[in-house]
DNA sequence: CATGAATGAGTTTTCATTCAT
DNA sequence: TATGAATGAAAACTCATTCAT
């Protein structure tokens, strides 16, 4: 039960367009700085500095400063998050799990694996939500809508069983993803000693677990 | 039980070092665009018009743009947080909460209606966070020293009349504030419908109070 | 019968819109290098350096360096020109010429000294109509109708007169300007030695009122 | 009495040097957004797509951007104007004009013919004579020996018959060519409906013999 | 105290030109 | 010979900050 993860699709998408080594190089460069120190604080100059090249070749390709940041934000948007999204939900009616539990602490594991492996992008994600929230509406959106339609039918199975409470869906998901995303905010931002993510899923799987009970 | 806002504090604030009412409304200014377009896309120009002064004005009370920020998350930082901190422990202990149910579902909307009532500092607050780690860092110690000292006893009682699950204060603090900042960040940075709160703590306190009952 | 020059318009304009010092010594370095070397063959710091102020302050009123090319053409397409040629009709309606020749010299020895007078403007002016036509047909519609309302009937005096060949209105200016810009062109674009007016006036008459003798 | 326009000379002188078809389509599309755009607003890259080209090939035989300019503008200067003028003298010589009438009609419609249809070529003539007087100078310089020497001869004869007014072969010269300059120069530059020739000799013919008619 | 003109370092961007393939 | 990625110098423009009035 291998997720694929961003990196193996950036390649991908890199190799898609056909980038040039050092227009690799270029955009690795700026997906540490973008993250490290914020979109505005990160000068083109910085950036070729940090990829060895000159400052003309960052501009080259991506054409504009934004051009970079959307060349990171955009396979995000319109290709890895819709794409894992739908693995996530094959992945989720192909496997029978025997129980709500295998099946949460699955999840947990997994979205925490998924967001640990790709800080960086996450990072400048966030920042970008955060000074502009119509991609956070957007995102929002499309996740609510791809989610709903998988997963309802599954929750409904669960609740049958007597192994989840009857609520609706995305009040599920929000509590959910609410103590994921509370968990992993601070150690996505801070860069503190990388998580055990073993020991995390069992914490927030006990909790989670209570909580989403039939009363 | 009434809690002191952060406008209220500010005002003290503002009042203790004597800012006259031009620089009242550079402030001002720099708070509602910082929230808006974050910092480093405002200006000290579009500053200077928002409040109707000149752009020396804008420095000679807070010396350099940088000074602007801090004179709005200082008191964050320095003086309300804690103090809020500090009086929420105080209404703590000085009220009777006749069951850990009451408690929860007093903390949770007087944290929620605070944040809502103070969307804007917390929108520069994120954004500052989420570029400058060491902010994070810094606050998480300082308030997790704070609530630990006054928390604990107070945990201990309900954990003996078989309210609270056994686990250590710090995970069960991590788990309801996790559940409550998934909820808010969304509504503090999209300008969503302005949240009921009242149904809002119904939601979030049944789902807590499963999730942290005794096993 | 003294004709306005542009120098002077220009000044009250300048005063009109109340520029600093500095700021009127870069409108002259700009009109001084876009005549010496073009508008894209100078740089911004070309003007600073001649204006002797900062880059800065080059953009600190005209904001673009565009917007500095307009302030030089503008008041010759809005204000400058317009008013001359009114000025001019007036003049012409004022002052009874006793004979055509005395008229017609008038008018040629008027035009040229202008056209002398205001080189500068007059040769950046050329160069933006020869990379940009639209401005050319916008003016020369502006002035053919300017000149129509106001000539015509003089030029029937003129005609019944017997001194004047029965042509349209239009076909004689188009004729006299022709004769009279053909002549001035090189000497406004090569700094030549600067043009015996009487002289040439003389030579352009002579000219001119044969040409346009009636048959 | 066909007179070999440039566009033909242009293709003699591209053989000669042996420009390959992917040359020849560059120095093409430089004609057309050189006289479009004006020199400095084209960039390599333009002329590369226009041409269909990749921008190397672009400095392949013309070394620099400079060099494409000349390789457009050097034909007029040193070998097309000259030979065309060469031509024009020959023919005047050759053929017998019955009249000063028919000589000065000839004139006027070769000249005019010629300049509308190398309209392209004109323009960026023009464009870069207003930027580098020099250009203008040396053209000057150049056709008025080349003239002089051939026309002297020819004015004379029909000054001794009473057909043309006794000046300086120059003054006429300059006085026919202002006529027709002022009439073209709108036309080459704004793309107006594209001139009748033979009416537009017609109205100018009519007004230089009057003005140039013995006194 | 307030003003706003002036500053100049820093930023994004363009573009002619070179050169390895 | 043709290509187009790479270059780096120079351009236009921004902006926090200073200071004379």
């Amino acid at each position: 039960m291998k997720h694929t993860d961003v990196e193996t699709l950036f390649a991908d998408n890199i190799k898609t367009t056909d980038l040039s080594e050092k227009q690799q190089k270029v955009l690795q460069a700026s997906l540490t700085l973008f993250a490290q120190k914020g979109y505005e604080n990160t000068s083109t100059l910085d950036i070729a500095h940090l990829a060895g090249v000159s400052e003309g070749t960052v501009f080259k390709h991506f054409k504009t400063k934004d051009g970079l940041l959307q060349a990171i934000l955009n396979p995000f948007m319109h290709d890895i998050f819709p794409r894992v999204a739908g693995e996530f939900i094959d992945a989720l009616h192909e496997s029978i799990f025997d129980s709500f539990e295998s099946f949460i602490r699955y999840v947990v594991k997994d979205r925490m694996t998924y967001a640990m492996d790709n800080r960086q992008e996450m990072k400048i994600f966030i920042q970008e939500m955060v000074k502009n929230p119509a991609i956070m509406t957007t995102l929002t959106n499309r996740l609510s809508k791809l989610i709903q339609g998988g997963v309802d039918t599954l929750f409904h199975e669960y609740k049958e069983k007597g192994e989840l409470v009857d609520w609706d869906s995305m009040r599920i998901i929000r509590m959910a993803s609410g103590v994921i995303v509370g968990y992993l905010i601070p150690n996505v931002i801070m860069s503190e000693t990388p998580l055990d993510i073993d020991k995390t899923t069992d914490e927030v799987c006990e909790f989670l677990l209570d909580g989403l009970k039939p009363r």
